[in-house]
DNA sequence: GCCAACGTTGGC
DNA sequence: GCCAACGTTGGC
């Protein structure tokens, strides 16, 4: 089982709105971002474990935990022509973008993405990493463990 | 709204 | 295949 950390904008799809989903899953449709692509295409099982992160917004932060509920599939919204993530170069015998469900499991206080960078044992985590800008980020099992046990206990 | 950082595109 | 130009991300 791997750990991941995935970055929603809350103005489109933030946790309450996931939260009120039937059975608090959504499909993560719009990555358009070969690396991140590849994360859900590749390696992405259903039951890892997400941490469901707030960004572009007043508050940026992890706002929750999640797990895969469904292994990758053709993203639906590159066969849409009135979609913004229309893509004319993918069909429904080649498709290009994939994603994976996510199912939210608990939202918790937000930890900011200032709290993040305060610990220094954080500091090497990508998404704290100068620069990065990709949306599905690995997450190392010590960082998991020690965001769940330590600052959400 | 600014802008640094990074990814993608396309001319050559 | 190089790389300049352009587009996007996302914190601030």
């Amino acid at each position: 089982m791997r750990y991941w950390l995935m970055k929603t904008e809350p103005s489109v799809v933030g946790i309450d709105d996931v939260l009120a989903m039937p059975d608090q899953s959504v499909d993560w449709w719009g990555v358009r971002n070969y690396q991140a692509r590849n994360f859900m295409r590749d390696q992405m099982a259903v039951g890892d474990k997400v941490f469901f992160y707030h960004s572009n917004c007043k508050e940026p932060g992890i706002a929750g935990l999640a797990e895969v509920a469904q292994k990758a599939y053709p993203d639906r919204t590159q066969f849409d022509p009135a979609s913004h993530y229309y893509d004319p170069k993918a069909s429904s015998e080649n498709p290009r973008w994939v994603n994976v469900d996510v199912r939210v499991t608990k939202k918790t206080r937000l930890i900011s993405l200032a709290e993040l960078r305060a610990h220094p044992e954080l500091a090497h985590m990508r998404v704290l990493a100068r620069g990065n800008r990709l949306s599905i980020t690995p997450v190392d099992p010590a960082d998991w463990d020690f965001i769940v046990g330590q600052l959400l206990k």
